[in-house]
DNA sequence: AAGCCTCGCAACCGCGCAGAT
DNA sequence: AATCTGCGCGGTTGCGAGGCT
């Protein structure tokens, strides 16, 4: 396969850009869209490589971009997700809108990287660094980790789905005169299109359940929870004490997001059975928010949230559910369950809707 | 004050995929 | 079927800012 040369051959220019560039780039833009990224310099008087004008333009210049600092809850999604799929950025962008994959991809190797290696948590396997599953467990918590690996693989694949629909009914609305008025997932019909499209793709995925998955479910649709064999991932004791004695020695943010997070699940209990997720603009399934209240309590402090709230899952059709019924003892300081529970959230809440 | 180090972020690079020819 | 083209993604780099010695 030929590759033709980008910016390096043709002594197009580098390095930062500077306002004047911004400025014609952002002209050309608003006036003709973008359209074909490899015309637009020469069309827009850059001296720029149509790749590095995409560039700028999605991670920069775009007006539905959000900048600065991160909230809480975008941070709690953005580990989950990364539980779920890895570094898969451009997917886990999807569901926090207006931020885009350059911008969450530095802010994990920068932030939330460090912090959950101090907090004694493997990045990248999302699981407590010096063995979260030990003893007799062993054997049932592989089976389950495996599991949850293709659970994760179903997740993934249905998040591909979900992103490409998001960045094709982008470019369907993407109108050189609406550039400032197109927000990135706009909840508008084509949302919803969408929704029924993943809804049917889940249902589907119901009805395909791998036979390699080992993970069984009890209860109707509307309150699909696994049963005791998934709860094996959860952390032994002891690493439950270690936890929450790295969250012990955490001061400032963490403190921050524990506060928080007792908040959320207080005060989302009423609101999301409203419907309304809040602070996660793209409600990619109910249920997200609670869980990532109680995936935070779980990072941050097994045990002190647990008196007034202790952990919620919820069911499908809205209802709170309390999570003894995901974890079988009620143990809440379980990373992994958490995720499980993010997973069992998104189960279908209504019947697959075709388009 | 100067030099060094660390951190955060914008931008670059190379690869793979998908559609077009 | 083979090749070309355009685009998007994830990993990496380079640079400026701020902190430390």
């Amino acid at each position: 396969m030929g590759r033709s040369p980008c910016c390096d051959k043709i002594g197009l220019k580098k390095g930062p850009w500077t306002p004047e560039e911004d400025e014609k780039l952002l002209a050309h833009i608003e006036e003709h869209g973008h359209g074909s990224w490899r015309a637009l310099p020469s069309k827009a008087g850059l001296q720029r490589c149509g790749k590095s004008c995409r560039l700028r333009w999605t991670n920069y210049l775009r007006p539905d971009i959000k900048r600065g600092k991160f909230s809480l809850q975008e941070e709690q999604t953005i580990i989950q997700l990364h539980a779920l799929l890895g570094n898969r950025w451009s997917a886990i962008a999807t569901h926090l809108s207006r931020r885009t994959d350059n911008e969450i991809k530095n802010y994990w190797n920068t932030h939330l990287k460090k912090r959950l290696a101090k907090m004694g948590i493997d990045p990248v396997t999302h699981k407590a660094t010096n063995g979260a599953l030990i003893g007799t467990e062993d054997v049932k918590s592989a089976k389950a980790a495996a599991s949850l690996s293709h659970m994760a693989q179903w997740e993934s694949a249905r998040l591909e789905a979900e992103g490409r629909l998001a960045r094709e009914s982008k470019m369907r609305t993407a109108t050189p005169t609406s550039v400032h008025a197109q927000p990135t997932n706009p909840p508008d019909s084509t949302a919803s299109q969408r929704l029924g499209m993943l809804h049917a793709w889940q249902g589907a995925k119901l009805d395909l359940e791998s036979p390699t998955s080992t993970l069984t479910f009890i209860g109707s649709n509307s309150t699909m929870v696994p049963t005791k064999e998934t709860t094996s991932l959860g952390m032994s004791e002891s690493n439950s004490t270690m936890w929450n004695q790295r969250s012990d020695e955490l001061e400032g943010e963490e403190n921050e997001w524990k506060f928080i997070s007792k908040q959320q699940v207080q005060g989302l209990e009423g609101k999301e059975r409203g419907g309304e997720i809040i602070g996660c603009a793209e409600p990619w399934f109910p249920g997200m928010v609670s869980v990532a209240a109680g995936l935070t309590d779980m990072l941050l402090d097994g045990s002190s949230v647990h008196d007034t709230s202790e952990c919620w899952g919820e069911s499908s059709n809205g209802q709170a559910e309390h999570s003894s019924q995901v974890s079988g003892d009620g143990e809440c300081s379980n990373y992994w369950s958490g995720i499980l529970g993010m997973v069992n959230s998104e189960l279908p809440s209504q019947p697959p809707t075709l388009l």
